[in-house]
DNA sequence: TTTATTACCGGCTAGCCGGTCAATAATTAA
DNA sequence: TTAATTATTGACCGGCTAGCCGGTAATAAA
């Protein structure tokens, strides 16, 4: 071996999409461990590289997470409204919300985990796009339930109240689904709308 | 001043209650900041007395969080078990779990959001004890809506699910609400309790 | 061929954190 | 009065972390 393969410096393990290869594997972690357990030691190590060269692609911690966030909350957008817009009547279409929710989840999980759990506490500074991206896709499902109820084609009389309970479920889905158990979260989100559609009441 | 009163070492601060003083300030640190951004200079900080001396009560960080989750899952079910029995009709018994539910997390709203938010991360280790309170809260509402959907009082065919629904739904105001808020979270609980009963659909 | 740029590395540092400990003062028991 | 117990402190330690820096190798541009 000589000197120059053992000390190797330089640029010896470049890999391709490192910024992508980074931000997957950094979502992993803070999924799993949280945030603040998660040192950049642990995701240099996960990636094959060296803390510097993360630094080289990102120039704080906060950042990476910052970047996890707003690109989920983009992609989630663009997927739920493809499927939503195909939907005919009312009900279809807040089934489709709710599914295409659920499905997006569990095809990005540790990024979603990391998005809805990935700090701890409640005093987490939201980045201006992350504020931006969050509104945008919860305006998608307020409007669809504020159209259902003024065409008369569903029983919605408090939007603000349904569309909370909405996300609640499929959010909290985050905290006990395992992408390994039996059933798909596509299933799940299937029976929370029967649920919402049907009622308890006995007819 | 003499050297005496400069150098005071011994016991010159002794508060009352000293554990749920602690533990108070704890659950309110680990609420808004997060259990791991959260030093324990800081809760000495919070209830004016050295780190050493919270050392006195408690023997690690960890044992100071377990002890606020499973003291208030205990007194949550206490708290909502009064409730319920009360009621007489199934869906009265649904509605008393919900606003007590509620009702329960505004008043103890730090140490509730502590419970549900304090780690990120979802590899946290839950103590057993914590396991048993959990899982004995959640059967008080799944036995409910066992013994309702039994009773044909009510329609629901898929227990689980809607138990998961009414928890989710619950669990993920702890994110959302805020105290000093305009509405109560009897009220935001109530809503939901209609929406689930009503269902969306038309009639 | 020289120069600039990009990709990476090892090593460092200032500072914080959980936890320990010996010392001291107040309180209680003998 | 004395001994034991309890409450509390400041000082300290080992370990870890985010971020920085000086340097090096490969590539691209001039």
């Amino acid at each position: 071996m000589t000197d120059r393969e053992r000390r190797q410096v330089g640029r010896p393990a470049t890999i391709e999409a490192p910024r992508e290869t980074i931000l997957a594997h950094a979502a992993s972690l803070f999924a799993t461990m949280g945030y603040e357990n998660t040192s950049l030691q642990d995701v240099a190590r996960a990636v094959g590289i060296s803390k510097a060269a993360v630094y080289h692609y990102f120039s704080t911690k906060q950042q990476i997470y910052d970047e996890i966030v707003v690109v989920m909350l983009q992609q989630l957008e663009a997927f739920v409204r493809e499927r939503v817009e195909k939907a005919e009547r009312s009900e279809d279409g807040i089934r489709a919300f709710m599914v295409a929710h659920a499905t997006f989840m569990e095809e990005n999980f540790t990024e979603f985990v990391t998005l809805l759990h990935g700090h701890g506490g409640t005093s987490r500074v939201r980045s201006p796009g992350e504020i931006a991206a969050r509104d945008s896709y919860e305006t998608v499902l307020r409007t669809m339930l504020q159209q259902a109820q003024d065409r008369g084609e569903l029983n919605i009389d408090n939007v603000a109240s349904a569309s909370r309970a909405i996300l609640s479920m499929l959010n909290w889905m985050s905290r006990w689904f395992r992408p390994d158990g039996e059933r798909r979260a596509a299933e799940f989100a299937e029976d929370y709308f029967k649920l919402l559609y049907m009622g308890f009441k006995r007819r």
